[in-house]
DNA sequence: GTGATTTGACCAGT
DNA sequence: ACTGGTCAAATCAC
């Protein structure tokens, strides 16, 4: 992404105008004469409201400033050296899962295929080969030893494949260091409708994000990550820790800008009961390519209109170098809800090459 | 019986 | 030629 050329960052800051002038639109809406029935609680929900929109505006702004500045900010950003190797053509080249998605037949050049990493600690007393939990359905159709690495490598592609025609698929290799390290590459986007039980984003966080995530009924995860930059901003080692024991963190990703728009993918909470969910916004507000902004939405229960604005949390990037943090505070976590951690932060930085 | 996993073979990219 | 990724028949688990 250093290289990011003009016409990205043109397009960088179109979305990121473009996201600004709809969390205005959105703060307009908000600001629609409330009913008489809502009275004082409702109130106190406008001051969040404001509050989160104010933050989010302010993010947008700082996110703008950054990218003015940047070109500075593009040498500190990247590195990730563990990051798998991809650009440069490494193993994992071409990956693609998708032979069958040109129609199996003769469009043969492999399409490229945005793809990101994390790494996961599984405790060490637990099961191998653990589930590894990460709210999707799974199916595993490969297993094929590595060149050089101890362990074979699992092939999984989302269980609804045929069904919805997802094409996201992981790829689970053990660490040769560290047993206990699983690496998993998620490739392609969900694009199935099954909300995820747990909470690894399956969507391509940008890198130097981190996050955190429970498994359903997996053994206690930790993600390991490259460390951070230095200048970062205080938000940026924990995106989300809903639960202390584990920390799932999503290192890295490759992408491949033709894939811009994953507006649908979808994102959970560790939440037994899987009530809680996040969702990349599809709307057509939302979903501008070069941004996402992601809407936290109480699950199905937890329906009402305050609890599903209870968290917009906004990464304006794509771009390059530029980063754009969304903090959140979480006065008015949705009911059911349960933060470990009062101040979430949202932190994201340009993913492209 | 149905769906998931295993595993050897095949294919594409380098 | 070599390697990674996928296919698909056989096998396993529920």
């Amino acid at each position: 992404m250093e290289n990011m050329g003009d016409w990205e960052k043109m397009n960088l800051l179109n979305e990121l105008i473009q996201g600004k002038e709809l969390t205005k639109q959105l703060q307009d809406q908000l600001h629609l004469p409330v009913s008489s029935s809502s009275s004082s609680s409702s109130s106190s929900r406008d001051q969040t409201h404001e509050m989160l929109i104010h933050r989010i505006l302010s993010s947008y702004d700082k996110a703008l400033s950054m990218l003015n500045a940047e070109p500075p900010v593009g040498g500190c950003l990247r590195r990730l050296s563990e990051s798998p190797p991809s650009l440069g053509g490494s193993p994992m080249s071409g990956g693609d899962s998708d032979r069958d998605l040109n129609d199996g037949s003769t469009q043969r050049k492999r399409k490229a295929i945005q793809r990101w990493t994390k790494q996961v600690r599984v405790a060490p007393g637990s099961e191998l080969e653990g589930p590894l939990d990460d709210g999707f359905s799974w199916r595993k159709y490969g297993q094929k030893d590595i060149l050089g690495a101890k362990y074979p490598r699992g092939y999984y592609r989302c269980s609804h494949r045929n069904v919805q025609g997802c094409l996201a698929t992981k790829q689970v290799q053990r660490s040769d260091d560290d047993p206990t390290v699983f690496e998993i590459t998620y490739r392609g986007r969900h694009t199935c409708n099954h909300p995820p039980a747990a909470v690894v984003p399956p969507f391509p966080l940008p890198e130097n994000q981190t996050g955190s995530s429970a498994s359903l009924d997996g053994p206690p995860l930790q993600i390991i990550q490259p460390q951070p930059e230095q200048n970062q901003t205080q938000s940026q080692d924990v995106a989300f820790d809903f639960r202390g024991d584990l920390a799932v963190i999503t290192q890295n990703l490759d992408s491949n800008n033709d894939d811009h728009n994953q507006s649908s993918s979808m994102f959970g909470f560790p939440s037994a009961s899987d009530n809680i969910f996040g969702v990349m916004s599809n709307s057509s507000h939302f979903s501008s390519t070069s941004h996402f902004l992601s809407s936290f939405q109480a699950g199905p229960n937890l329906g009402s209109t305050e609890s599903e604005l209870a968290m917009i949390v906004s990464a304006a990037t794509s771009g390059n170098n530029s980063r754009a943090t969304a903090h959140l505070d979480s006065d008015l976590p949705p009911r059911g809800m349960e933060f470990a951690n009062e101040d979430i932060s949202f932190d994201s930085t340009g993913f492209f090459p």
